[in-house]
RNA sequence: GUGAUUGUAGCUCAGUUGGUUAGAGCACCGGAUUGUGGUUCCGGGGGUCGUGGGUUCAAAUCCCAUCAGUCACCCCA
């Protein structure tokens, strides 16, 4: 029989775990010590609480759950007749998979809306499901890493963020560039040039820049026949580098100003703060996400090919969809798949990532149960340890410690048996030494030795 | 959804213009070594050549279909 995982899932042995982890733990760390609580959603979602959030094209990537039960009496024949998918599928299906945190965090937040302090600050870290084809970084089934604040308008939290998205990758061990900008500029540009109705088209335009260059983009606007005094104006934008020229290029844009002011304010926060990371304001930095309204945030690694890492944004009326009142707020999200690529490729995992147990080995059967008693002294004083079942020939015993990475083998034959002591073997020198059973523990529990 | 590309041992891959019994390295198992792994030496097992069809005296090799993976685009983490 020929086995397979589903396309775009992939299985995790153990030192990936290790690995992954490793990644989680230091991002969990840093929600914690920023005062984030944790919060879990179910891996399904009613349909109707996912469909329409994440436009046309964001429906067709949801994975459905087809009902239980003998779901084909309930359709209508006429829609089983027409064929049409989208139809029966509100027929057929009345759950999916999640497809992101936000959404399950908006309907959590609305149906628990008594129970939280605003400002509630949460943290996510879970798996979501996507139908898309799977390529680099892409996968069906991927973890996402989420911290969002609703109820605040303050600055403090996007001056927080930068620090959150700096600290993280310091520890991780990747040099990163923070970027940010703010939705109201671009808003603000396209009040400025008179197209406030192709602002989504100018924004996915300008948010291609890194990817298709300048002139990819020039061909994008006059597709969208914007006379070329008007590009003029969008690239004499995208050219800054520091807030004074957006502010003089924004004089008569209140809402221009608006959004330098904030990004000073931002900066005013972090002025006494060390950054380990580039903090940079980039006026080409879009996103595709249209619901953010403030700061925007995106995390690119340097010294290595690989989209973002990191990103986020402040939005306002994140609950209104579901009929809640109106809360703002701001998010990020740690896209833990991509880090981990960027980990492998930089060679960035610490090398003891994880520690073996300390192995017993008998010699003979009849000395088994001896070692297990000697098992249980470890594991009782916290010593991770392991007894190898008896049988085999010591050669194939060493053979399975050596692979499984223990730094201390314990042996027991028939010499340490009679004198009651045993044999304790350091695997990364080969010093062995025979000491008493009660020095066992002392031992291993030098620090040296961790 | 659109396009490209690759499927040969557990893994990474070689395999000439179609031509005898499809190879290598690593991994695995056994031995050299009956109480010592990681180094060395010797030996061994393991393949429907992704699947199905076609062309041919003859197909891993050529053609068609199909499935799967990978990569790019759209979109996104």
């Amino acid at each position: 029989m020929k086995v397979n995982i589903p396309k775009g899932t992939r299985d995790f042995g153990p030192q990936e775990i290790y690995k992954r982890k490793y990644i989680f733990n230091t991002i969990k760390k840093y929600f914690e010590l920023f005062g984030y609580v944790p919060i879990e959603t179910p891996a399904m979602e009613n349909l109707d609480t996912l469909t329409g959030k994440y436009g046309e094209e964001g429906d067709q990537l949801l994975f459905k759950v087809l009902n239980n039960g003998d779901f084909l009496k309930k359709v209508s024949p006429d829609i089983l007749e027409e064929k049409n998918s989208p139809k029966a599928v509100k027929q057929l299906s009345k759950r999916g998979l999640k497809y992101d945190l936000t959404i399950p965090f908006a309907r959590y937040v609305v149906m628990h809306r008594n129970e939280i302090n605003i400002p509630f600050k949460r943290y996510q870290i879970q798996p979501v499901w996507r139908a898309d084809r799977p390529q680099k970084g892409r996968y069906q089934e991927f973890y996402q890493c989420d911290a969002d604040v609703i109820g605040s308008s303050s600055l403090q939290y996007e001056a927080e963020f930068v620090q959150l998205f700096d600290k993280v990758f310091r520890d991780l061990g990747i040099s990163v560039d923070i970027k940010i900008n703010n939705r109201k500029l671009l808003t603000a540009l396209s009040i400025l040039i008179n197209e406030e109705e192709n602002l989504t088209s100018i924004t996915t335009a300008i948010d291609k820049l890194d990817k298709i260059g300048e002139s990819g983009v020039v061909n994008i606007l006059k597709k969208l026949k914007l006379p070329d005094a008007k590009i003029t104006s969008i690239l004499k934008f995208l050219s800054f580098r520091n807030l004074s020229d957006v502010r003089e290029f924004f004089n008569d844009i209140e809402l221009g100003q608006l959004g330098v002011k904030e990004l000073e304010e931002i900066y005013s926060f972090l002025t006494n703060q060390q950054l380990t990371n580039t903090l940079t304001f980039d006026p080409t930095l879009a996103r595709g996400l249209n619901y953010y309204t403030g700061t925007i945030f995106e995390v690119a690694a340097k010294n290595v090919e690989m989209g973002s890492i990191g990103g986020g944004g402040r939005y306002d009326d994140l609950t209104k969809v579901f009929g809640g009142e109106a809360l703002g707020g701001i998010g990020i999200s740690f896209g833990a798949e991509r880090i981990f690529d960027v980990m492998e490729e930089l060679k960035l995992f610490p090398p003891k990532i994880k520690s073996a147990p300390v192995l017993i080995l008998t010699l003979d059967p009849i000395y088994q149960q001896h070692g297990y008693t000697i098992l249980n002294t470890l594991r009782d004083e916290g010593i991770k340890a392991d007894l190898y079942p008896a049988g085999d020939k010591m050669k194939k015993q060493m053979k399975y410690a050596n692979n499984i990475n223990c730094q201390f083998v314990i042996i027991i034959g028939e010499e340490e048996f009679r004198n009651q002591n045993a044999s304790l073997k350091n695997m990364i020198t080969g010093e062995q030494v025979t000491i008493d059973r009660d020095e066992i523990v002392e031992k291993l529990l030098k620090p040296e030795n961790h």
